[in-house]
DNA sequence: CTGTTAGCGCATTCAC
DNA sequence: GTGAATGCGCTAACAG
């Protein structure tokens, strides 16, 4: 590796000037500056961080701690985070916090002494990060008051029940994954509002609301909200089984917006989250806490957007299909 | 944070004799030692791994490049080898080449320029990553000769094939992808070989191959062998709104065993790549190079498993279903 | 057995 | 405008 002091003794100047003209801190000749750089250039030096980061007190790097890495949103957030990373030269370190509140407290550690700068974390489902040495920004959970950036899942939830009341469903079941999940309560809640004065609605999670489905379809119910596209593939599939068909019989909607909902037929209405502008805030966030901001109480909320595709069916009669 | 040299004046000794008793290396007496380590505890000392990282040259981490970090494959790749590089304390700093030949090189520098210790990478569709000033490890692209650890394609493809002929189907069609995608072409180089002489099969690519789907069914085929779960729901979805079911009419199969693959109904019979067993052996060859191993030119090869579900159906008249 | 010295590569004083 | 000195925190080598 090339070094400052190499291209000085190079040149027959100090480590010191080189520093100078390279960063362009100190007061240095324009003529030596140009010289310094293009010998920097022709020994291709590059400025070796960790010596770098030792001087400053700081590395550079972020740290992000996800509740399972296997999650399926996990490649959009990595992808945004790392994009907007990026453009601050920032790099992202990442850790799993492996589904418990106990390892997410030891990545966070682990983290912290590997130097990282912040720390970005998707807390484990009901579990709310503690505050570390290190500036730290929640994402997803608006739950957890502290310098959290999340979608408006509320919001989400309010969309997607606004969609299904205007289509004129008047009964509906509300489907979570698990109850444990506080994003999910978030979604249903805002679907409830939303069908409130409008419709009837029953909530079921997880596995046994799948098998309840026919028999509540039978009852009348004309469509299910559920708080995630795979649940409503898995929704879908169920119910081709058990003989109804979406959006004839039953309308169906997702949430997320994954890849597989345009991949299923009828494509799935669902709601997008904002990934990208959730991750530059939440970067801008972090940058903020580490150039000195105070930890904020307040929590940004990032909205949503309803995507209306072919799995919900108006009942109007006058409405065509 | 609390540094070795604090804790050297606080107990009234040099900071080497402190470094030399909380490392083991150094001899210190037992007695000492104990002192040292109890200081350290109570201080709460953590050794600051940027200083280390600059006295040995080495920072403890790895670099992941990978192709698209919106890959469906990503998270599970991502999580098994932060899991082995945990095992072996070392950290991973991911990037994105975001689809370009050109934007993986620079990903690579960047993460270079971060010092990282090696590293790993998933190569861009159609394109052999050069080599560069520090051990690299490419994964999952057998086409390229040095320090390759990948799953068995092709053997995965016969798996499938093998599967199908033995179910009685004697003409079906392989469905890829992208047809510049190594890894695809790898998988449907296996489905025909396994096929051949047992059944007539003709290869189709992308969104095109999906519409010709119906009329080759229609001319007698009885299975679509994919090169991937996402495409098989497409399929699937393609066929149901045709007027194909699956298995029924025709069997379906896809690759990679995505969760998606067990929340489609029928469940889809596909191949799982051994993902934990290729993010080890990743790992430790590049510890290997790490630690000075020649860049081997031989590839190492992990054996896929067929994953039987409900998809694909016997045309044995005897069987049942 | 323990302490001193030195230096990893860089950036910031402060002299010159 | 430029350079010498200094130190970030740690550890290897050597001296005591």
């Amino acid at each position: 590796m090339v070094s400052i002091k190499q291209i000085a003794a190079d040149i027959g100047v100090s480590a010191a000037t080189v520093s100078n003209a390279l960063t362009g801190k100190g007061r240095v000749s324009e003529e030596m500056a140009r010289r310094i750089r293009l010998r920097a250039e022709e020994l291709g030096y590059r400025p070796n961080v960790t010596a770098r980061a030792l001087k400053r007190g700081q590395t550079g790097i972020l740290g992000l701690v996800m509740p399972d890495l296997t999650n399926p949103l996990f490649p959009r957030i990595a992808q945004s985070l790392s994009e907007a990373a990026d453009a601050r030269h920032l790099g992202i370190l990442i850790a799993d916090s492996r589904g418990s509140a106990g390892e997410q407290r030891n990545a966070m550690r682990r983290l912290i002494d590997r130097g990282v700068d912040g720390l970005l974390v998707v807390p484990q489902k009901g579990s709310a990060p503690e505050a570390q040495a290190v500036p730290m920004v929640v994402i997803n959970t608006a739950s957890d008051p502290q310098n959290t950036v999340s979608s408006d899942h509320v919001g989400g939830g309010h969309l997607i029940g606004t969609h299904i009341a205007e289509l004129g469903h008047r009964s509906v079941v509300l489907l979570g994954g698990d109850a444990v999940s506080e994003v999910q309560q978030d979604r249903i809640a805002g679907m409830r509002a939303a069908l409130s004065g409008r419709a009837e609605s029953a909530v079921r999670w997880g596995a046994a609301g799948i098998e309840d489905l026919p028999a509540l379809i039978r009852d009348g119910a004309t469509a299910v909200l559920t708080t995630s596209d795979h649940l409503a593939l898995q929704v879908q599939s169920a119910l081709a089984q058990a003989g109804f068909s979406v959006p004839r019989d039953v309308s169906l909607t997702g949430f997320d917006d994954l890849p597989l909902a345009t991949a299923m037929h009828p494509a799935l209405t669902t709601v997008a989250q904002n990934v990208p502008e959730i991750a530059m805030r939440a970067i801008d966030a972090i940058c903020a806490r580490i150039a000195g901001a105070p930890a904020s109480a307040d929590s940004q909320t990032v909205p949503t957007r309803l995507v209306q595709r072919a799995s919900t069916r108006s009942l109007h009669p006058t409405d065509p299909t």
